[in-house]
DNA sequence: ATGGCGTGTTAAAAATGGTTAAGTTTTCTT
DNA sequence: AAGAAAACTTAACCATTTTTAACACGCCAT
């Protein structure tokens, strides 16, 4: 079970991130390493990759531990993830826990305590989480995120690339708030006025491939996001 | 019947409320933690949870538990809270039941007395604690808050965000004053002037669909909130 | 009773979103 | 490399939602 535990690292030094590296993925973990966390936002964004455990280091180029730690919680309400820091101020750990960590590790730190940590949590949020990617209803409707593919009544219709990403986004937050800022800056990398109503035509778009399942609305929150609803 | 319990625990400490978090899901109930009181407040007044008691730490960062508890009391009459302390000083103790809470916890304490207590409240506000679930009947009206849909003579009636957020406050507090600067505070963030006058204008909206059932009336409490009465 | 404050109500203004189609860019095909 | 097709953006127009304004009225303390 452990073995394919998925685990995105984010480590700009390059020491520690091979040490690292090597050390999880000789206990069995299957881990990715990025150098900063920009690079890292964009491994946690795409299609084709999810992952079980995020493990951030707080300080870094391009995007910092905590920024990244709340823009990933803003695309998914429950993926679990710690942050390791050189800092244990109290304030910075507070910060942490206030972007929604489960875990808050002060460097330096044993390779032991630090996978004690990581199982952990894995053990914890083992049964809750459902990564199992492969193919997703949506109400009656069969996805396939990874091929970019909905299984509509009239055949398979494959998705554009925004198409998929948004789509993707929204149902990773089936019945829950997808926030509009955060929705734009994983799919359109920015959120500007124009990105913004560009992403309203997307989202036309879903709702006329959506409608062939009466059950399935995309609701908008006004000045807030969407929520895809799927009633039972 | 309490495998469906669904209970808020507000703790800022991360041993204690990992620990409490894990015990207390071993034993059956399902817990959301939130890692202090701001984030604990929004997961109480998000439209898809309805929590069956909180658990609130009195000493946290951003929002205090004594405030947290009495900001959710104001919106919330019935739901119970119990609060966990480090102080176990005389008049911490009696501002807490003075806010309204159902018991008043003293650190260090035992699990199973947790537990004993979680269980004495869930028992007996157990009939009292209606599932904000699927469909409520205001008077006649059918009202199904998570999809924003009241249900009228002549056709499903789509609620506008705020219409949806207010009338959901009002109907949780149904024959109970939901006093004004809470309202605002939940709905529109601040409650300052304008926003004032903006829910004005809304309840003025919420009277005019009510209309329909003559036993239902949004009564105005001067200075200090609104009252949703629904006779029989 | 009266003057100020809070509320009721309607309408206008402003902001946000829905949708279609016309441009533009990118990608594919040959 | 050129033309065609697909994908994406921008524009335009309209609809909906929310805020602000305006004015009327009632409550309540003095």
């Amino acid at each position: 079970m452990k073995e394919n535990k998925n685990i995105l690292l984010a480590e700009d030094d390059e020491n520690l991130g091979k040490l690292l590296l090597s050390y999880l993925q000789a206990k069995g973990l299957h881990v990715e390493l990025a150098r900063n966390g920009k690079t890292a936002y964009e491994l946690f964004n795409s299609t084709n990759q999810s992952y079980d455990l995020l493990i951030l280091d707080v300080m870094m180029p391009e995007m910092d531990g905590f920024t990244l730690g709340s823009e990933v919680r803003l695309l998914d309400k429950r993926i679990p993830f710690l942050f390791l820091s050189a800092k244990s101020m109290k304030e910075d750990k507070l910060k942490g826990f206030g972007v929604g960590a489960d875990d808050y590790i002060t460097k330096p730190f044993s390779m032991e305590e630090l996978l004690a940590r990581i199982n952990a949590i894995l053990k914890r949020t083992d049964s809750k989480q459902k990564n199992v990617q492969e193919k997703i209803h949506v109400g009656k409707i069969q996805y396939e995120p990874e091929l970019s593919v909905l299984h509509l009544n009239d055949g398979a219709k494959k998705l554009t690339t925004k198409e998929n990403m948004l789509l993707r986004l929204l149902v990773k937050n089936q019945n829950e708030l997808l926030d509009r800022q955060a929705a734009l800056r994983a799919v359109w990398g920015d959120d500007n006025y124009f990105n913004g109503r560009s992403m309203d035509v997307y989202i036309a778009k879903l709702r006329k491939l959506l409608k062939e399942d009466s059950n399935i609305e995309i609701m908008n929150v006004h000045g807030i996001g969407f929520k895809l609803l799927v009633k039972q």
